[in-house]
DNA sequence: CCATGATGTTATGTATACTTTACTTCACGT
DNA sequence: ACGTGAAGTAAAGTATACATAACATCATGG
């Protein structure tokens, strides 16, 4: 087994940081999911939709790539 | 009811024309997804993962709010 | 007229994103 | 020492993305 490495990290604790020290609830309600979803994502347990992603994306007013890095594995180039 | 109007519109299949008549099945292969897949993201059966958003905006060279449009409702403006 | 390629449809199953609830831990202030 | 707010953890359930397979439609070309 390959040990996967994830394919997608996010920047979204960094970001609630430097929006104001925005709390995990405070992002959640904004993006319109639980306070759960925001701390697993920041845990990396799963990926988020795209139409969450781009909730996220808005309430920091970035492009997704910003929130989201997308690395490339051998597999799909 | 509201008559949902969908949240996130995409390109795919311009892009795929406009990508040398790119058929359904190559860009599938192209983002390791079954063709179904595709037919189903182009015919606005569902909304992809941002994983597969990523893979397909990869296919076109394209960031991915080139592919996907997010149109946010009245409900979280 | 028939073969083939591209697209669409229907049905069923699986994987996973997301919810809900409840409990825990940790830091800070009083 | 206690209360409170923010963050973490765990279990069980629901919603939906995606797979698989089989069949249908339609255009084009031989």
């Amino acid at each position: 087994m390959p040990s996967q490495e994830p394919e997608i990290k996010n920047q979204i604790r960094r970001l609630r940081f430097e929006h104001g020290e925005m709390t995990q609830d405070q992002l959640a309600k904004q993006a319109g999911v639980t306070r759960h979803t925001i701390m697993a994502l920041e845990a990396g347990k799963y990926f988020p939709s795209l139409l969450l992603a781009f909730r996220i994306a808005r309430v920091f007013s970035a492009p997704i790539e910003q929130v989201f890095e997308y690395r490339a594995t051998e597999l799909n180039l």
